[in-house]
DNA sequence: CCCGGGCTGTACCGATCGGTACAAGTCTGC
DNA sequence: GCAGACTTGTACCGATCGGTACAGCCCGGG
């Protein structure tokens, strides 16, 4: 039962739709299943501790499924459109990043926030870059980027159309430099192995 | 003393800063300088009462300095653009109405807030086909518009960068249609009756 | 002068907050 | 089967929450 991990990903997910610190130890109890005791016993220091693992869990994620495939693969930027589709449930799930950063947090914490703001867009960046997109074109893409998924979900949340989030993201997605052709396009091989693992809910 | 405006301003600048649901009352006598009884004499329901009266204000000062001139006027497309940057402060300033849409509200202030967004996002869509876009183009740069702005807040305050707002404004402005022409552009009088009204603070 | 009604500060209310203490479980290695 | 560590529920803590009651204050009309 003291699945820490699983623990993690059912606090992300009521920090996402409850805020954090709108979130309750009754909200947590309730969402967890766990008693205070449990709770205690995993995180000593608290909702903030809480709050710091799922972070981690967030980080990690995106580091794998986002972040290191932009650096360092010629697919990355397909990847990324599909892994924060998925991870967004298209529009149905808001950014627990942004979310905390509108709340009133300390300035450790914002500067963790601010720190994986700017590790998307530099990677985004780099991915461009490497589209043939000129340093100017790339820098302004990549902000575009990261305000399109942040304004989408907001709205998408604020309106309660899921679907505004999709069209968000693929408007400036159809912005950005087509693939190289020289690079002659040979159908990936049917290897499973691209697929996004599950973003970590549910 | 009891000037409700000030009063209903002062909030409106909290609740912005530090969110509704995590306002406190004494926040609130911080924010104001009125003690409790000052405070349920003007608000007799109350914190959402507070919120109602900031919402009333918001929604009156847009519809009058962005919508209407979107509506009517052959210039609020600029005039639109001028009073948000001077509202948020060129990203200085967060969106009360998107900040309070991401926190757990019932369901008449969602809709409300809800009604907000769709208001901007119609009145939007007229100017921008005012000018000879087409329905599509309009509704997708309508839609665009909002998440950009949404997108750039978020973005400028997570990051601690107020230019990103800035930035997301004019990329996604620079994509409306040139206004036509053959409206001669007749540089407008030099009357001062269409400088912005002072956004409600401070 | 004082009187009466709008303001305003303050003491207080029950509920809930995040956090702690600790006793009773449950599981593992011997 | 027993010991000892790991887990867990629960009672409780002081602080703070949003809200109420009310006693004075201020100020204009008689």
């Amino acid at each position: 039962m003291a699945d820490r991990a699983a623990v993690v990903r059912r606090l992300g997910e009521l920090f996402r739709e409850r805020g954090y610190a709108t979130s309750s130890l009754a909200d947590v109890t309730a969402a967890t299943g766990l008693g205070r005791g449990s709770l205690y016993h995993l995180f000593p220091d608290g909702k903030p501790q809480m709050l710091a693992a799922v972070l981690d869990d967030v980080d990690a994620w995106f580091e794998r499924e986002v972040f290191a495939p932009l650096r360092d693969d010629g697919d990355g930027i397909e990847r990324m459109v599909d892994a924060v589709d998925a991870y967004f449930r298209s529009g149905g799930r808001l950014c627990l990043v942004g979310r905390v950063a509108l709340e009133p947090v300390d300035d450790v914490l914002a500067r963790r926030l601010a720190a994986w703001f700017d590790r998307w867009r530099v990677a985004l960046d780099v991915a461009l870059r490497a589209r043939g997109a000129t340093a100017d074109d790339a820098a302004d893409l990549a902000e575009e980027t990261l305000a399109a998924v942040q304004g989408g979900l907001v709205l998408a949340h604020a309106t309660g159309d899921p679907a505004v989030f999709g069209r968000a993201l693929r408007r400036v997605v159809g912005r950005y430099p087509r693939r190289p052709s020289r690079s002659s396009r040979i159908p990936a091989p049917p290897a499973a192995a691209t697929s996004p693992a599950a973003p970590p809910t549910t």
